[in-house]
DNA sequence: CAATGTGAAGACCTTCACAGCC
DNA sequence: GGCTGTGAAGGTCTTCACATTG
């Protein structure tokens, strides 16, 4: 008889952002209220209390909620009980650096598997793992047994590296390459595009700039 | 007279994606149409028609969009008709991988300026450009008309280099450390957490391998 | 008394479906 | 005829405000 949870997207992506700031906030005794879990976390209290009761009933109504509880309850939610094998899918810039990057190690994840494309970079070791190459992908996949890919190739290969993850068995994939990718609807994709993510704050850029001007030009001429 | 467009947030976050889009079908000729456009950035038909409809009656009824001047008002709508300056604040493994980024160029910024804590990393040339000390930070963004800050610290130093930043006058910062930040109202922050996202990937990946699961064992027993 | 948990209201976003126009 | 542009309907998410409870 399991209970059907039907956790809000909008919540599933805020739960990571309570862990972190939970894990900080756990330093310090006692119970944590959901005002300062908000602070910590940088959203409202409301929210907070909306978005955790949908994993349960887990705080204490005139107390607040238990750190170590409350971490233990979203690491289980979001399936971070174990540590996720990942693999890279393209050693370039953007590859080596999320294969150094400290913290998946510490969050729930382990840089399992390294691919590339690329015949000269083969063998090479990135962070103790040696690159291997592209058409390993399914036997790196089943031997290290990867539950997540990771693509950090050119937009170009974005498909084929795609399709070759499906066909492995993968059925979570993160993109940071800046193309659209077509995947069957069992598998679930994300994407993380850099220059999305300026192009969207020169547009917030660009209007407060012109608000200022327009403020800056009022006062000058003494209007309030 | 200037007319007040209240763009929706969630508008503005797909505008890049389509640019992109648009850039990629310019080059086969003829308008294109919201089915075709919708298809290439990955979304449906009718969200791209109305988005579109926030700038401005562009299209022709029974024949679509002209790419060239899709991409013109998109442009400018984003404020990419300028190149904005970026300064960079954290050379370590992802701050080298960020000033090495080509997409930057070719999608409207160009990394003008490299800042670390680091005294023995300052003086060492990354992507053409000297890492320069922290305490530079106000200097190079004068002098480089730096527009938008970019964190690639580890998590401790985030709130100190916004601060920073703040100080040395600028608006927009994009944040890729674990780490929440504080700033004034004026100023628009939007966060990349590299981790965050995995971990999200993490509870479908979970999810789904149980409804996996459950589908395998109902076949098995020769239910429907 | 203090802080959770939650219905209800409101804001925002998406989808529908079709009138309007080329 | 074909495709845009858009009111209206339908969802989803956020915020409010307060009854509830340790």
């Amino acid at each position: 008889m399991t209970r059907e949870r039907p956790v809000p997207e909008a919540t599933v992506s805020r739960l990571p952002l309570y862990l972190r700031s939970l894990v900080e906030l756990a330093e310090t005794e006692g119970p944590v209220s959901s005002d300062a879990l908000a602070e910590a976390a940088g959203v409202t209290p409301a929210k907070v209390r909306k978005d955790l009761s949908y994993l349960g009933s887990y705080g204490t109504r005139g107390r607040g909620y238990d750190a170590a509880y409350l971490i233990h309850q979203i690491r289980r939610e979001l399936g971070l009980t174990q540590h996720w094998p990942i693999l890279i899918a393209g050693i370039g810039n953007l590859g080596h650096a999320l294969a150094n990057y400290r913290g998946f190690g510490e969050r729930g994840f382990r840089v399992a598997g390294l691919v590339d494309a690329d015949g000269s970079k083969v063998g090479e070791i990135v962070a103790g793992l040696p690159i291997r190459p592209f058409d390993d992908l399914a036997t790196v996949v089943r031997d290290e047994r990867i539950a997540i890919g990771v693509i950090a190739t050119p937009a170009t290969a974005v498909q084929e590296v795609a399709d070759r993850m499906v066909e492995a068995g993968l059925r979570s994939i993160l993109n940071f390459a800046p193309a659209v990718v077509t995947v069957p609807e069992e598998v679930t994709v994300r994407k993380v595009d850099l220059a999305i993510e300026l192009q969207i704050l020169a547009y917030y850029e660009q209007r407060n700039a012109a608000l200022r001007e327009v403020r800056g030009s009022r006062a000058a001429s003494g209007r309030s």
